[in-house]
DNA sequence: CGCTTATGGATACTGATACTATCCATCACA
DNA sequence: TGTGATGGATAGTATCAGTATCCATAAGCG
């Protein structure tokens, strides 16, 4: 395959291509003279990959490019892979709460992980990100919400259980990595994009009169 | 309150304030002199509600602007202002499937959502990427997770109820509308960061062998 | 009263991000 | 043999989210 059919096949611009190769996110064709390239199904499945990533999940360029280097990084454990990821996709937090709130959110989150026995490293980045927010929602007057952290979880957890058990029946390890990470990734548009869904519906019903 | 309590309270700096002033993300103190104004405790708290949206949940400035107009709109029955939310929040999309995909995608979505006797209009925006998402999954040979999605629409239906029940008790139109909205947006950063928590805990427990 | 600091308002500048555009010396192929 | 695509390099652009600077005035302190 040339760059233009590559192009083609993806509906991504050749200039985008050309940019995706010097930033590294798609590795380099095969040369087969100083200015001809053949690129092969896995440069295409990469390339789906990296605008799936990028249009639909709005994750940076930068961001995806880490990503891609933790999938290909398969002498590692699964589970650094995995971290690695999910590293690369919580951006450091600033804080933006008042300090009641954010030690009341800090025992709370700090509670639920014990309730649900969960093992989480100290310094994960979600924890953080996940302090701030209920932080947050508590300093804007959303305890009520808050409340029920608890049946969050619950559906969290039947989340990951289901992509769990969708992914382990994968043959070989890195098939194994990309699905969790785009699992992860795509997961969360979809989730988003049903629970929007679901919420326009609900208030379509019940506030029809205003 | 003066622009400079106002920053120390928040932990805003004064340009930025002023910008969000300049762009209109905040209404205008009250001047007392040409050169004097001062602000209120609801200045106070919708500054807080701008910076949670723009740092916690990634919302872009120019959106944020949007979401709080139809907060003010309080006039527009309660149902309008949600969906000007939504559409503020969902952004155009582009394709990145293959057309097998999408095609696929378009029925196992109309099929959801009949089967679910959900109420959605024909153009909503989170329509759109869920379609995209369904086929961007598809295309990406993700077709073992795209078959359960009854299973996360089960799962947002929970949500959804939680939000709606949590926030009905609320008394007064304006207060109601403001907090189905922070439910909405951060709510969706709640639920990212518990289920990559959730997938991290998981994951650790199944791979710590590789 | 004088002096330092803060303020409102206007305009200009900055750094990051994600591309686009242009050039050029080959190549491929009709 | 000439038309168009390609690889590689460099430069340019648009948007975003602030920062910085200036100025004339106002507040608060000694």
């Amino acid at each position: 395959m040339r760059i233009g059919e590559l192009s083609k096949a993806t509906g991504v611009p050749v200039p985008t291509i050309k940019y995706y190769l010097r930033e590294g996110l798609l590795p380099a064709g095969e040369l087969s003279s100083p200015n001809q390239a053949s690129y092969g199904d896995a440069h295409l499945r990469r390339l789906r990959l990296i605008r799936a990533l990028i249009e639909l999940a709005q994750v940076p360029v930068a961001t995806v490019k880490e990503i891609l280097e933790s999938l290909d990084a398969d002498t590692e454990p699964l589970h650094e892979q995995i971290g690695r990821a999910h590293r690369a996709l919580t951006p450091t937090r600033r804080l933006s709460a008042t300090d009641e709130a954010r030690t009341a959110a800090t025992t709370q989150v700090r509670d639920l992980i014990a309730a649900r026995g969960w093992s989480v490293e100290a310094d994960a980045p979600a924890l953080a990100t996940l302090v701030d927010t209920v932080a947050a929602l508590r300093t804007l007057g959303q305890e009520g919400l808050v409340a029920h952290l608890d049946d969050y979880a619950d559906a969290v957890e039947r989340f990951a259980r289901i992509e769990i058990e969708g992914v382990t029946k994968n043959p070989t390890r890195d098939q194994l990595a990309e699905s969790v990470v785009i699992g992860t990734i795509l997961g969360e548009t979809l989730i988003a994009s049903l629970r929007l869904l679901a919420q326009e519906s609900i208030s379509a019903d019940l506030w029809k009169d205003r």
